[in-house]
DNA sequence: TATTGTTATACTCTATAACTATA
DNA sequence: TATAGTTATAGAGTATAACAATA
């Protein structure tokens, strides 16, 4: 027999704790006009792992056309310069500008909030193993490892 | 200054870590023509923590009229049975059936095997805190705790 | 009147495919 | 011809609001 409950599995609980929390920062973003996928964009570029739309929408595995749009909206909120590349007309060049980081800093912070709610009820090494396992399973399953 | 990344919050790495698992997971119920909201509604019904339909809702935190999609489907896959409630003739009572049960513990399956997958990295002890940390950060967030 | 479930409708997010411009 | 980006379109998933049946 198998009595293992599927609401016990790390997956199940990685999968509804994700949305929780996804949820919850996408509140916080509201203030700052922005979307999670948005922030995430800003987070790449802060990273300098990637500048042109293309290489980004790779490196977020979403659609390129996606990365159009979310572009669009950053441009917009003057968050990030979208300049064509002189060596290679095709290309355009995302960069962040200073309210760009501005924004990073602030929702990073939001983020940073949400860490401290959650962290709450564990003990000082618990939630620093936590974290440990986390930044593990991150950087083995294709997502930012620092 | 604030040298923190987005990147490496908890609530970052929960929200695209959990997305990740989630589109696994999936990915797996595809085989049985199930998506994880209908799982979702099997473990309720398994738990016994609710039967009307509005109750499911509530628990999944939904919209009632999700839960009649779901409930129409996981019937057309023999997988529940819809009965009114005699004492109140408004209420919809859900019922799993053999085939329901069968198909969580196939689906509780796919879920251990994902596990697997992803404490594969880790020591023993490492995955143990790990799994005893998402336990109490789920029932402190309004998911299952057991 | 209030509540349960259902149906009709609309909204958000994202992908696919067709297109433009550069190479 | 192939590639980067864009636009047009479509699909999945879910919510809101109007409605029907029952209390």
């Amino acid at each position: 027999m198998n009595d293992v409950k599927l609401t016990s599995t790390l997956a199940f609980r990685l999968g509804t704790l994700g949305a929780v929390v996804t949820e919850r920062f996408s509140a916080r973003l509201t203030a700052h006009d922005l979307k999670p996928k948005q922030v995430g964009l800003l987070a790449v570029l802060d990273s300098g792992a990637a500048a042109s739309q293309l290489d980004i929408a790779k490196l977020m595995n979403v659609a390129p056309s996606l990365v159009v749009s979310l572009a669009d909206r950053l441009e917009e909120l003057g968050a990030v310069r979208r300049e064509r590349d002189p060596s290679d007309r095709r290309r355009q060049t995302l960069t962040l500008t200073a309210r760009g980081r501005d924004l990073l800093s602030a929702c990073t912070e939001a983020a940073a909030e949400i860490d401290a709610e959650l962290t709450e009820g564990l003990g000082p090494e618990e939630a620093e193993v936590l974290r440990g396992a986390m930044r593990k399973l991150a950087g083995r399953h294709g997502l930012p490892a620092d």
